[in-house]
DNA sequence: GTCTATATAAGGATAGAC
DNA sequence: GTCTATCCTTATATAGAC
């Protein structure tokens, strides 16, 4: 029971992921928490300090590597001299879709992620742009290269439509639904497959 | 003070809207809308009955005449016997920026149509779909007409990614912000442009 | 580090007077 | 239709024993 992926602060962190997945921050309370996690009432205060320092533990957990992923990603399609659109749009897309397929969890934050978008919260906002802006950032200046053509408002426009799909898409808001035969990793392969050509036809738009 | 517009009932919806927006439906409590709405505690379950039916009523207060004008602008689009992409998409995606252009609520609305997507609540989707199902399956058959190379799964998995860009941009999650100079209306009506332009190439991508 | 017990506040909903 | 008062449940957080 020593092992650190089961010990009480990860047990926290994944029931939480879970409920505020399904029920948003609000209405996830710490009670149903920590009754999901099989851990005291007490031990999100003594581990965390507070709900609101346990949601942002929830989102660095992962993060962290989603984002790390992303950059080395970028620099794979970046390396050889002669980028493609497809590739860094890759790049951004597939490591944020292969984590929604992580049954450990993944898939619960990439709903939770969705709903931070949703809040508006200025909180997490900070919290977000502070740790990982950095990321965007880098993408930002991989695609003016490969868009000389579009000036940086329009440029800036149509990322910020790809973002909003992707969101979407993460989060299974859409009315798709996965055929039976089909495999929950086969769909979401496909999902972003789909999602890389829209948005590479809608970006080299003239 | 009996102008229905300023009703009881009326300043409740109002004031739901603008809290669950800001909130979430879990983060904003009956006290804070009532408070807010200048009534009494008790005047929610009088008129609505319970937290639930007030929230499906503050859906239904936009709604209905949303989809009327996308029906409206879609028949518009067909009429000609020559329909094209664009205008099409342009009926769908105008109604529902517009409305978050609306100053008397329509803007706070959009972020509350935005959470109910992230809220994935049962109730809420069997909510919208049976009283607003059909306006979604009348353009899946516009498109399908315009788009005839297209198979129907191709065509259902496009048509789900600009819902996800229009959810996206109505709700104002981006990064992008108003200049300045720029009058509100003035900004919307280029997300639109620019969401139809990107939506169109997207969609007729072979 | 985990427990029980509890302080303290806020939540949705309702009863009953006016 | 609107009010006050209140029921009952649930919430976050903490104190202090083990």
């Amino acid at each position: 029971m020593n092992d650190p992926r089961f010990s009480t602060k990860q047990r926290i962190l994944g029931a939480a992921e879970d409920l505020f997945a399904r029920r948003g921050f609000a209405g996830a309370s710490l009670r149903q928490v920590t009754t999901a996690a099989k851990v005291n009432l007490a031990a999100v205060n003594y581990h965390f300090g507070s709900k609101d320092r346990l949601i942002e533990e929830v989102f660095r957990r992962r993060l962290d590597e989603l984002n790390a992923r992303r950059l080395a990603a970028l620099k794979g399609a970046m390396a050889g001299g002669n980028p493609q659109l497809a590739e860094v749009l890759a790049a951004f897309i597939k490591p944020a879709l292969d984590l929604s397929l992580d049954r450990e969890g993944g898939s619960a934050f990439v709903r939770v992620l969705a709903r931070a978008y949703a809040e508006h919260n200025e909180r997490l906002r900070r919290f977000l742009s502070d740790n990982y802006g950095h990321v965007l950032r880098e993408f930002a200046a991989a695609f003016a290269r490969l868009l000389p053509r579009l000036d940086k408002e329009e440029l800036y426009w149509r990322l910020d439509i790809v973002a909003g799909a992707l969101t979407y898409a993460m989060a299974d808001f859409g009315v798709i639904k996965r055929r039976s035969g089909q495999s929950e990793r086969d769909f979401r392969e496909r999902a972003a497959e789909h999602l890389i050509r829209f948005a590479a036809a809608g970006l080299k738009e003239e």
